[in-house]
DNA sequence: ATGTTTGAGGTGGCTTTGAAGGCC
DNA sequence: CGGCCTTCTTTGCCACCTCAAACA
């Protein structure tokens, strides 16, 4: 395979790996995270240092302090990054990337230690740690856009993947909340009388809920942010002052329904980041560009528990506009930012303003046209969207994660409360900030981007009377709407905000629900993650909330389905199952778009003019609707069409007379030669056709059964071995090596078994595996193959010992004649000169041996017979080299001829002389 | 002003059945 | 000399995506 492909899929076996089995345990559902983000910073550390400039780098600092630290970025363009592009990424008092820190980082990084990543210690280390994100500014020219590689997606996906688990797991912490019994007892003892009395009703329905809403409408509010209280997720301080962060608010409407005994379920929009690299999280991919900017995650926008505000915020003066809710959160989140750039801007408003364009901008993925954000997009408009993307996107998965991750210590007693995420159990980490302002201004750089009046969290209330069978209602005690689920999608719209993921919180469980609120299905459906990976995370969630939710439904007398129910007994549908009847229902009815595009991947609908070159309509109909004039036809109507070779893979072959039912043009590539010869060429076009067949006109592959021991082989002698079902009939396929030629030997018939092609050299070449052979054959093939295996073992042995002999006797000889040339010429300086290399061949396996004693002329003028050579040959008992010599000739090559050798039967000795007069004695073995 | 269509341009993925030369 | 093994080299088309301009 290319290379290409090859690092393909090992990024796609990194990721897989990383992010796989995550459902298994719901308990280690925080560790799985943490552990995500570690390694995805791992990762991405490795990609910074890759020739991948575009990737930020990060590091770990000594003093227990994580510093994820991109690396200066050069810059997209032009002109003034000055004060406003250090305002954007930081305020002047944090850790601002300048030129020193950015040295400094630089030379840490050699002593990071990956495997401090691996290991999870990010989540696990018992001291307190700060995640901070240092964004420097670009300072080098660069090309304004890059296209996303397939790392990129693949980091995309890995940190939306992350993302995700953060924030179920969050939603979890929350719905735990709600179900303190002290919070609950709280709330109930503050409701009036009067509406304590819903506890009491069986025949539940929206309508009955209204005064509780109101209530809680009037007497809750959504706030910004308090400066003297760190933002966390406290409701008893949210219960104390009647007023919270939306998430807060709707945390305690569910916990009052619960406590007043109604079926209730936090709900919450996840809003994560794209799974696309350089986008941010929007729903639409078609225009809203000035939208992109107002998302975030509420994760950071929000502030968590997990950082202090350390900076006033300006007072709210616009408290009661609608969407409070989130403008609470949202005006939190731009006076956050406002503060950490004021020292820098000197005017407070001035300075809101900038702070929410600079975190537009840094959100944004475009540098758009916004007059916003112009102001100050000049400083940002340099770095690269996609690196703004990044980073915004690993500050949310690490601040989401580091919220959910136990085992730490609450920051101070003060702040552990029962309230703030009940049990101890279940208690928040706090992330203690060495440096405070340092990370409330890496916050803020995502506050700002948060989306205006988007609604993010509400209740959903089990009501029984609704329509036949109960229904799930939606209760946005914030801004006052029962029942409004189909204006959440219009709400979330208008504030160009996602609806990617909603998911249903209850009894430690969750559930996605995005099908009840999300009408347009197509417009998001290209947003989420793979539906494989998403419902085996939620397979275990799922279990724990329709527990805690799936009550069997009360179904009324009078219809048809209860006395299914009460005929059968078996038939009792839950709650839970009801609503993924819902669910799926909706899944299976979405209205027709109204764009042409949307039929380009739409699961349920598509129009002629988008399929793709392999598919066609069959049958063609029904016509369910038209679009621009085209008319849409169901999507399974849309068959997907392959040549008879590639049916063949597949064990299916093209029945008796069907005709193609397509036919495409095949520009067949014109060899070199035929470049000579235009009329060849031409010729060729008219057979480049490919023909194309649909499932319908197939049936299963019938290949020619092996007789008589002989194996069906095709044109090329050989079986096409795609999977086992390509395999002619009685016959078997041996993958061992050298299979072919044990068959050979013992005459059976076989075929080369092809397994697929190797791409090399713009051509691509077949890649062959053992053999095919008839199935009769296979025991006796494995029985001579073990014999052979077994001989060419022990012939390998005895050749290696022999090897190893003969070496060691080369050795010892050199030895040897070194020592005896010492001895002889000691005071010569040849001495330290004596050539070493014995050339020999092994004389036992050769009638006539050929040496070579020509040692770079220095061979001595003189040998003789040494007894330490006699020894030499006893004690080895193996070919022995008697140098008996006279006459030294240079150059000169000795030749044994057999009828020179004698044999000396007493001693074993086979002595071989040269016509020079050499001579050479061999012990035979 | 906003949304939609269209086309340009770029990237990733799929395509798919040798030859020469050295060694044993 | 024949069989086996290694090395040679890195296409070109199409689908898909993004972007921007034109259009409704």
């Amino acid at each position: 395979m290319p290379r290409r492909v090859s690092q393909r899929k090992k990024q796609t076996s990194t990721s897989e790996n990383e992010m796989g089995g995550t459902h298994n345990s719901e308990e280690t559902l925080t560790d799985i995270s943490c552990q995500a983000v570690g390694k995805l910073l791992r990762r991405a550390n490795k990609g910074g240092k890759s020739k991948k400039k575009m990737m930020p780098e990060f590091e770990l600092e000594r003093n227990g302090t994580q510093v994820l630290e991109p690396i200066p970025q050069p810059k997209t363009s032009e002109i003034g990054h000055c004060s406003r592009d250090s305002m954007g990424n930081a305020s002047a008092e944090e850790k601002c990337g300048n030129a020193s820190s950015d040295q400094g980082y630089l030379d840490n990084k050699e002593e990071l230690n990956d495997s401090d990543w691996e290991d999870g210690t990010v989540a696990k280390d018992d001291r307190p740690v700060t995640v901070e994100f240092d964004v420097t500014p670009d300072s080098v020219v660069k090309k304004q856009s890059r296209r996303a590689t397939a790392e990129d997606k693949d980091l995309a996906e890995l940190v939306h993947k992350v993302h995700l688990l953060c924030l179920l797991a969050r939603g979890r912490l929350v719905d735990s909340a709600c179900d303190d019994p002290l919070i609950q007892a709280s709330l109930l003892s503050l409701l009036p009388a009067h509406l304590v009395q819903l506890s009491n009703v069986t025949k539940l329905t929206s309508k009955a809920l209204h005064p509780l809403v109101l209530w809680l409408h009037d007497n809750f509010h959504a706030r910004g942010t308090n400066a003297e209280t760190p933002e966390r997720f406290a409701l008893t301080s949210a219960l104390e002052s009647h007023e919270g962060s939306a998430e807060e608010i709707a945390a305690l409407s569910v916990a009052l329904f619960r406590a007043l005994n109604l079926t209730a379920r936090f709900v919450s929009i996840l809003d994560v980041a794209s799974v696309k690299p350089y986008q941010s999280c929007r729903p639409d991919a078609s225009g809203s560009r000035k939208g992109i900017f107002n998302t975030s995650t509420p994760m950071i926008s929000k502030r968590k528990p997990d950082f202090k505000s350390p900076q006033k915020s300006v007072s709210s003066n616009e408290r009661d506009e609608v969407c409070e809710s989130s403008l609470g959160r949202s005006r939190k989140s731009r006076k956050r930012s406002a503060t950490s750039h004021m020292a820098l801007s000197g005017d407070p408003s001035v300075a809101e303003d900038l702070n929410v364009s600079v975190a537009k901008s840094q959100t944004s993925e475009t540098q758009d046209n916004d007059p916003e954000s112009c102001v100050t997009d000049k400083s940002n408009k340099s770095k690269r969207k996609g690196d703004v993307e990044f980073e915004m996107q690993l500050q949310m998965a690490l601040s989401a994660t580091a919220v959910g991750c136990p085992g730490s210590t609450m920051e101070s007693g003060a702040n552990a409360d029962e309230a703030s995420f009940s049990c101890p159990s279940k208690r928040v980490k706090r992330v203690e900030n060495a440096d405070a302002s340092t990370s409330s201004k890496v916050i803020s750089t995502a506050v700002g981007s948060t989306k205006v009046g988007s609604p993010l969290y509400w209740a959903e209330v089990y009501c029984s009377e609704e329509n036949l069978t109960g229904k799930w209602v939606h209760i946005d005690a914030v801004n006052m709407i029962i029942d409004g689920e189909d204006k959440v999608e219009s709400m979330v719209a208008a504030c160009k905000a996602s609806l990617r993921y909603v998911v249903a919180f209850a009894g430690q469980g969750a559930k996605d629900v995005t099908r009840r609120y999300c009408m347009k299905w197509y417009k998001i459906a290209s947003q989420r993650v793979s539906s494989t990976w998403w419902d085996s995370v939620l397979a275990p969630l799922r279990d724990l909330e329709s527990g805690a939710t799936g009550g069997v439904v009360q179904l009324k007398t009078n219809q048809s389905i209860s006395a299914e129910s009460n005929m059968g007994g078996s038939f009792v549908p839950s709650r839970s199952s009801l609503e993924d009847i819902e669910l799926e229902t909706r899944a299976l009815t979405e209205p027709l778009p109204s764009n042409q595009q949307a039929y380009k991947s739409h699961p349920l609908y598509a129009i002629e003019k988008w399929l793709t070159k392999y598919q066609v309509l069959h049958p063609r109909g029904p016509i369910l609707g038209f679009c621009s004039g085209h008319p849409v036809y169901p999507r399974i109507c849309v068959q997907t069409v392959k040549t008879k070779e590639r049916w063949l893979r597949e064990a299916l072959q093209v029945k008796a007379n069907e005709h193609p039912v397509k036919e495409i043009k095949h520009a067949i590539k014109p060899l070199k030669v035929q470049d000579f010869e235009a009329d060849d060429y031409v010729c060729s076009d008219s057979k480049g056709n490919v023909k194309l067949y649909g499932m319908w006109q197939l049936e299963p592959l019938n290949l020619p059964h092996a007789v008589n021991g002989i194996v069906p082989k095709n044109e090329r002698g050989q079986v096409d071995v795609w999977s086992e079902k390509c395999l002619p009939p009685g016959t078997v396929h041996l993958r061992f090596p050298r299979a072919f030629s044990v068959a050979k030997r013992l005459e059976i018939d076989y075929a080369p078994a092809m397994v697929g092609f190797e791409f090399k050299n713009g051509r691509s070449f077949p890649v062959y595996d053992g053999i095919v052979v008839c199935a009769e054959f296979k025991d006796i093939l494995l029985e001579a193959y073990a014999e052979e295996d077994e001989r060419r073992q022990a012939e390998e042995k005895r050749r290696d010992e022999a090897q190893a002999l003969s070496r060691w006797y080369q050795l010892l000889s050199s030895v040897i004649t070194r020592q005896r040339l010492n001895n002889r010429y000691n005071n010569n300086s040849l001495s330290s000169e004596m050539p070493t290399d014995i050339q020999c061949k092994n004389e036992n396996e050769s009638n006539a041996a050929v040496c070579s004693d020509n040692g770079k002329n220095q061979s001595p003028k003189h040998h003789q017979v040494d007894k330490s050579g006699a020894d030499l040959d006893t004690t080895l008992s193996t070919p022995v080299k008697d140098t008996s010599l006279s006459t030294p000739v240079k150059d000169h090559v000795h030749v044994f001829l057999k009828e020179y050798e004698t044999f000396d039967e007493v001693t074993s000795l086979l002595t071989k002389r040269c016509e020079c007069g050499f001579s050479v004695q061999v012990e035979e073995l």
